[in-house]
DNA sequence: TCCATTCTCTGACTCTAGTCAGAGAATCCC
DNA sequence: GGGATTCTCTGACTAGAGTCAGAGAATGGA
């Protein structure tokens, strides 16, 4: 990360915070307080849990409480308990709500206009190809892997995402039963981890990484969620696993994966692995592949 | 201005401000109020008069004062009467006041770094050029053109760095004596227009248009700073002047350049300008050029 | 059944950020 | 010289944004 690189980025913060930043709050506020805009806004036309407003806006309850009172004597929600919990509260728009939204959200598309509106149409073109990529590149940052019990509940939806894709896409459907699966020890502290990756709080990812004791370390079960793929995530993961086999000691890591999951296959290549002959039998593997890798770098 | 590019355009000001937006504050701020923070930042290491600090940042005369006196009262700012008018005070950092800018520097190399740190090198540099790019458009769209009074300041100010420029440019230098100069009667309705350009307030770029009664409109001293080159803001005033010659009820656009101005030649080439023989005998003209313009969209 | 926990709400605060109306000093212009 | 203007400062406000400590209802688990 050198300092140019550091300077573009600040000037970039600078420009963008002042451009958008302040417009947007602005633009999106109008005469209500942006804190109830924004509330308005993540209600979403289904209606939410008053819980998950506040998780998602990341505000105090209390604080949630009182803008969705002045919103209800607007008229412009309702709060009401779910029938299910009484305790928990599930907040809706009304007709007038809804039409307000509305409102922030043509407001929205004229801040959006306001910054294309100056440009002709080939910087236009450029202008919104550059925002995308930025866009991209930036969630891909913000993207959190992190190592957790193979037991916990993002790690289980994301396995059951992950085997029933797999179920889909091999040719032969996929019955967990006939694989070799590595059972939830296996991926556990001492002989293993497991980690998922998560964006803003929800998870779109796993990799797990058995350590058996003298042997090389072995990737299972490594998946991206659709709507998290395109973000250098599967690279990402591969990468954060080598460093943590070799943290362990191991100098190979090696993987098996099924011909139907060829953007894998391609991935596998580019970062280094080599296609070796098998080394079980798993029934659903087609290729295997091995990489030698170095170990952790000198403190 | 399609529904795509709006919707783009919207997924990036969210993401960006949440991700920089928020984070900026935050990294800035640190223990003291942003307003605070941004006024250290902007006093700069040689100081500056309050009244422009008020100006650059847009803020009422008695917040500032009051922000003055705080970062006075913890010694990092020293207020001071300017010799020349004792109304003016001039804000200086003090030693302390350095060192606490300083501060500010350095979390904003971090806030940069850590929207990079996630990122392999190949994507990081991706970002840090598609930044550029954003920042550069972004700030292209933030300059305004407006047509003012060619005795106004700003006019006065571009006319000056318009004339030291082709002084050093022309081979044969440039006298403004022996050209023939359009008298600022000529650049003034009903017999013409000039027009400024402006960055955050600075002027950074002039264009006149001269509409001779019976004759084609004629562009006369067209500038635009150094700072402000690569904008396409040369070929904005082009698109501006035509789009007012044609509601002035012409048909024709023309103009005379010097050879040394080699980008402005490409400029009006692809602008659809085409080279003419010489309308008029100019002496620091080598080439002349004509465009036939269309009315005004019919409304 | 009862105790701990979860969820929401209320009341009482704090801190920023900013506005508005003068007051007082310095300067400008006639 | 004197009135208008400019510049800064002070005091008195307001609104937004958020925190914190309970209280009370509903639920879950032993």
């Amino acid at each position: 990360m050198d300092a140019a690189q550091i300077e573009q980025v600040r000037r970039f913060n600078r420009t963008v915070t002042e451009r958008v930043g302040v417009l947007h709050d602005h633009f999106l506020g109008g005469d209500r307080p942006i804190g109830a805009a924004r509330l308005l806004w993540e209600i979403g036309e289904e209606g939410q849990d008053v819980r998950r407003l506040r998780e998602r806006l990341g505000l105090d309850s209390g604080y949630v409480s009182r803008l969705l009172r002045s919103l209800e004597a607007e008229g412009l929600v309702t709060v009401e308990p779910q029938p299910r919990d009484r305790r928990v509260r599930t907040v809706r728009l009304t007709g007038a709500g809804r039409a307000e939204r509305a409102v922030l959200d043509g407001r929205s598309d004229e801040l959006a206009g306001s910054l294309l509106e100056p440009l002709n149409t080939a910087q236009r073109a450029r202008l919104v190809e550059a925002m995308a990529q930025v866009d991209r590149l930036l969630t891909a940052a913000t993207v959190t892997l992190e190592a957790v019990d193979p037991g916990h509940p993002h790690a289980e939806h994301c396995l059951r995402s992950y085997f029933s894709e797999l179920r889909e896409r091999f040719e032969s459907g996929f019955d967990p039963v006939r694989s070799l699966l590595p059972d939830a020890g296996e991926l556990r502290a001492p002989h293993g981890l497991f980690m998922v990756a998560r964006l803003h709080g929800e998870p779109v990812g796993c990799a797990g990484l058995k350590l058996p004791a003298g042997a090389p370390a072995e990737i299972k079960r490594m998946w991206v969620a659709p709507e998290a793929r395109g973000l250098g995530l599967g690279r990402r993961f591969l990468a954060e696993l080598e460093a943590r086999a070799a943290q362990h000691g191991r100098d190979v890591l090696r993987l098996d994966t099924n011909r139907a999951l060829s953007a894998a296959i391609g991935l596998y290549h580019s970062c280094g692995f080599e296609e070796v002959a098998a080394f079980n039998d798993e029934p659903y593997a087609h290729h295997w592949f091995e990489k030698r890798i170095e170990g952790p770098a000198p403190a």
